[in-house]
DNA sequence: GTGGATGTTCGGCAATGTCGAACGCCGTTC
DNA sequence: GAACGGCGTTCGACATTGCCGAACATCCAC
């Protein structure tokens, strides 16, 4: 890739590392990871310190994340289309289906939750905008996986017993494709089950997911089968938010 | 400043400058704001589109802020101690008062929102973890102010009839100080008032703010002062964020 | 057609950022 | 207590790096 500023192409990986990583880190441990010198990698971080993009702590010497990227972070949420015109309808879908409400798009080969609505009821549960998510073990990752959002991947994790395998995954996507929506029940977390559509931008390409999470019990039917009726709530939410989207006008 | 590299600093100038403007810019229009040359930001542009932080609308050619950053925002805010702790009071304080919490941080000569729960009601309401507020216009600023974890502006802006002017300012830090917290009275929005008070560090010093925030009505009496109950509230929950941030152990 | 926008490419110059060694500091170890 | 190894930091010299500005390809409006 010519024309590529490397000093910034390091910032950006040092910064990376720090989100990764345990908290804070060491500037040795970075330099060594990158394999850049240490007078190097110090004025990065001294840059990046001064424009509030990293913190130093004082006692201990080590850098982290600075206050700075929260702030650019949420001013994405701002700007994102595919959020913006999807809380509208995320809202009715979450009272109508009982359940929580998550919309995603794809960043480095995983699921970036831009939107969540709680389920509505009181019990406590923490907000995950900006999480992320495997692409190969949730419903929203295999809607965008399906519909060539992403890049299929080249190995997958393994979390519970029904976590789909590297080799079946062509054919389960093939099975999305067929169907409009994706399901994962108890493929992340036992007990815990997804529904997922596509959402379609201009010109119709899949540029995220909208879908419901809960419990198996919920979600599924006796015959361990996503209900029809939320699969219904599901789909329609995303049909709205792509033709809000401009999906379908010239 | 010396060793400070500037092509990161012109690409954390050009994110700030996204973050900032409506959504997407151009450009040139870029280029002109920073007076450089289109060639040289369009190198740290394609940088920055390369690692995720920036994206362009490929009809427009436009740049708006990246998804990468999202998960970074939330990456800080995992990491940041102020938060951490603060969390499991913060969840009281709003039960016991009845009100909106929100904690708060410097950034750039503004209160960054690290935190926010919802007044336990069921009323709509979004969350504003992320947003820049005012600081002398803010409970949460003014106790930043006054405890000088932020320098005091050289100008400020009015929002309502009760904004506090940049003549007046000292004097109302003075009796935050003495008090041991703030308020702020329509001072930002009419019909909504707050309550603030300082979360210490290791070593005394002033790190953050919290406080609540809702209807005038609910948060003074009847000759228009805060509440000794609501103060009484918020104050506690400060010292005990204070306690658990080390603050106090030798 | 033409003018003025836009984003993009390219080559040459030198300013820029990189490297590596040396520094000061702190804690541990012997 | 001195010596060691670890940390983050500073500095100067070298040449790589990324800047600049002009030219290019497109597009849209007039």
């Amino acid at each position: 890739m010519p024309g590529t500023v490397q000093s910034i192409e390091r910032a950006a990986a040092i910064l990376r590392m720090l989100a990764g990583g345990p908290g804070h880190l060491a500037l040795a441990d970075i330099a060594r990871s990158l394999d850049l010198a240490k007078g190097t990698v110090h004025g990065i971080l001294r840059t990046l310190q001064h424009v509030g993009f990293v913190e130093q702590d004082r006692s201990s010497g080590h850098y982290q994340l600075g206050a700075a990227l929260l702030h650019l972070g949420t001013s994405y949420l701002d700007i994102n289309e595919l959020r913006s015109r999807s809380i509208n309808w995320a809202d009715p879908l979450a009272a109508r289906s009982g359940e929580a409400v998550r919309i995603g798009t794809v960043l480095e080969g995983r699921v970036l939750v831009v939107h969540h609505v709680f389920r509505p009821d009181d019990t406590f549960q923490t907000l995950d905008i900006g999480t992320l998510l495997p692409l190969h073990a949730t419903a929203l990752g295999k809607v965008l996986l399906a519909y060539r959002a992403a890049p299929l991947p080249s190995a997958v994790e393994g979390f519970t017993r029904r976590t789909v395998a590297l080799r079946e995954l062509p054919a389960h996507l093939d099975r999305v494709r067929e169907n409009g929506w994706a399901a994962d029940i108890e493929e992340l977390t036992l007990g815990e089950a997804a529904i997922a559509a596509p959402i379609r931008g201009y010109g119709g390409l899949v540029v995220g997911a909208i879908g419901i999470s809960g419990r198996v019990e919920r979600l599924c039917d006796s015959h361990y089968e996503p209900r029809a009726r939320l699969v219904g709530y599901v789909r329609n939410a995303a049909r709205a938010i792509s033709r809000d989207l401009g999906w379908g006008v010239s």
